[in-house]
RNA sequence: GGCCCCGUGGCUCAACUGGAUAGAGCAGCCCCCUCCUAAGGGGCAGGUUGCAGGUUCGAAUCCUGCCGGGGUCACCA
């Protein structure tokens, strides 16, 4: 049940009756009608903007439209008020019972809130895809947290959602993990081994080192790297991938699949893609322009094979081949994401930390030209996390080891603090991370506040199951909701009722962020009314003596309890029953 | 210099994608605990949405130009 779609339903049927006697012109486009919540409860329960938006196009006074409006809404028996206000909105208020029935559908629905919205289209989203030569770290921990959660919440829109990794095991940085997996071989047996520049020195590579050579034993020993660069490489990106999924599982990061960038090479997918932008006319041999403004000193003109991306919107065409003849970066991300086309997505989204920002033009130009406009790439970048601890913001340096992996967040904090910090904030603004005040427990901590609304559900739930009242969804939606009247508890009752139309409103824009933040606000709402029941005991939950009023109180309480549940569900965090 | 993102009370951020009087939290001041967890709630004060134009019934939101901050910029991935 959406309340909101249902009523823009209902204006849209009376809009359309208004065309059928002539009130309205014929031919309208109703798209852009909307019904939302009012931004101030003075104005009602609902507005809608439609005598405003077809004014225009109906060449009428928008008061002429509204006043016929209201007219036609006020016949159906869920309308209890429609006035013309400002410049022409419709304010609306609904009669109590419809309000009583978003905690019935609530309780009984099989995910209230849940939408069809998509369809069942096939979305990729692909997020994390870090490099495989060490542990993830603080920016990685924001990409998997938000593109985990989105792809949740595309799932609870109903979309048909993959998760996907795409694991850059093709490139020479794997070439690099395996020398400096080499040498932690050699250390391991008990050699003295040093770390040149273009190595990876960290500790994390010294037990891969040491299980190596229990694997192998003295195999290596004295061989040329041409002996076992591939074997080693194979070997390590493995370990390192295990680290990887081992890290994501702690945040409660499970991929659908894990793509590899090896397996474009040397299959032939790189070149069908290419050919595929060839036969588009899309590929030529030329020399790129130095960049504006800043000239490199190595600089000097080169013939390569270029992607015309310029005509898919990007600003410069882009190398696919290096001057050499092997393939740039971009080539095997192109056949990956042509792959990705031909494995039938309707829609894709990439999740990219910020330093990212410069590839987005020249990805998109690569999926429109491979779709021929018809697969939308969405890509969402973010932003930097900035870390800080007592309250001084410390820079993550790997050669001065303060270099903050992913387990140690998780390890300081625990998964669900850093999933709903990290989600409280837009995937393009920076994220402040302060370890102490993430786990601080007050107010201006919403993870902490929206679990405290639900841990103080749980604790009214157990004191009703404690003096005997029934309170399973099944009673408490059949219990005589009519009761719950007073402005407090309806003002609870709309919010609950926002919840489908927020879901989509966050799904549509790819904002999962806007679930945390009607968490909050829902929580506060609840807050709000428990402490009204300190100066009211007639807004207290439990009525003593009373079982059915306490029965009504319950269902509503139980309601936002079950509206937390789903929102945590799909930020990915665990609600908690108890505070301690 | 080109491109991308950002600029909203002292601080950190929202604003339902163009809607009504721009909302929260923190910090400040004032109130509310024999009572379902006060780990909470209520109130006061605080704003020319960086600046200047434009588009229209209507702009924090869209367009143009500046200013400031961050990111990024050929044969790296």
């Amino acid at each position: 049940m959406n309340l909101f779609a249902d009523i823009r339903g209902l204006v849209i049927d009376c809009l359309d009756g208004m065309v059928a006697n002539g009130t309205l012109p014929d031919g309208l486009a109703m798209g852009a009608v909307a019904v939302e919540p009012p931004r101030d409860a003075a104005h009602g329960d609902m507005a809608t903007n439609a005598a405003m938006v077809l004014a225009k196009p109906a060449k009428m006074n928008p008061r002429a439209i509204a006043d016929a409006l209201a007219e036609r809404l006020l016949a159906d028996d869920r309308i209890a008020l429609a006035e013309v206000a400002g410049p022409g909105f419709l304010n609306l208020r609904l009669v109590a019972d419809v309000w009583q029935g978003v905690i019935k559908s609530a309780l009984s629905d099989d995910g209230f809130g849940k939408s069809k919205l998509g369809a069942g289209q096939k979305m990729m989203v692909e997020y994390v895809s870090a490099n495989p030569t060490g542990p993830l770290h603080v920016g990685h921990t924001r990409g998997a947290v938000f593109g985990d959660a989105l792809a949740s919440l595309l799932a609870y829109a109903g979309y048909d959602v993959t998760r996907e990794y795409y694991v850059n095991d093709g490139g020479a940085q794997v070439d690099v993990l395996a020398r400096s997996v080499y040498l932690r071989y050699l250390e391991a047996h008990g050699q003295e081994v040093a770390f040149p520049d273009g190595t990876y020195p960290g500790d994390y590579l010294i037990p891969v080192g040491e299980a190596l050579k229990a694997k192998v034993g003295d195999a290596y020993l004295d061989k040329s790297e041409d002996d076992w660069l591939l074997d080693i490489r194979e070997y390590a990106t493995e370990a390192m991938m295990d680290l990887i999924r081992t890290d994501l599982a702690s945040l409660g990061v499970v991929m659908d699949s894990f793509y590899s960038e090896k397996s474009l090479n040397g299959t032939g997918l790189i070149e069908a893609a290419i050919k595929e932008l060839d036969y588009k006319g899309l590929i030529y041999r030329g020399t790129l322009e130095p960049p504006k403004g800043k000239m490199p000193d190595d600089w000097e003109p080169r013939e390569q094979t270029l992607f015309k991306s310029t005509e898919h919107g990007d600003d410069v065409d882009r190398p696919v081949q290096k001057s050499d003849g092997s393939w740039t970066y971009f080539a095997p991300d192109i056949a990956y994401h042509y792959d990705k086309v031909q494995r039938g997505y309707d829609q894709l989204i990439d999740v990219f930390g910020a330093d990212h920002g410069g590839y987005v033009k020249r990805m998109k130009a690569a999926v429109s030209a491979l779709s021929d406009g018809k697969v939308p790439l969405d890509v969402k970048l973010t932003q930097l996390v900035k870390l800080y601890k007592n309250g001084e913001p410390f820079k993550m340096s790997k050669r001065a080891g303060t270099f903050v992996t992913l387990a140690d967040v998780v390890e300081a904090v625990g998964k669900d603090v850093t999933r709903f910090h990290m989600l409280t904030r837009k995937n393009d603004a920076p994220l402040d991370f302060d370890f102490d005040k993430v786990t601080e427990q007050s107010k201006d901590n919403p993870v902490f506040y929206v679990q405290y609304a639900n841990a103080r559900i749980n604790s009214v739930l157990n004191k009703a199951r404690e003096a005997g009242i029934a309170v399973d969804d099944a009673t408490l939606a059949a219990a005589d909701l009519a009761k719950l009247s007073s402005d407090a508890e309806l003002a609870v009752i709309k919010k609950l009722a926002e919840w489908p139309r927020l879901v989509e409103i966050a799904a549509k824009g790819h904002e999962p962020h806007r679930i945390a933040f009607y968490l909050y606000d829902l929580a506060s709402e609840f807050h709000g009314l428990w402490n009204k029941g300190n100066d009211d005991l007639s807004l207290r939950f439990l009525q003593d003596g009373d079982n059915a009023t306490t029965q009504s109180k319950i269902a509503m309480i139980r309601a936002v309890c079950v509206v937390i549940g789903s929102g945590l569900g799909i930020l990915g965090v665990t609600p908690v029953e108890e505070m301690r």
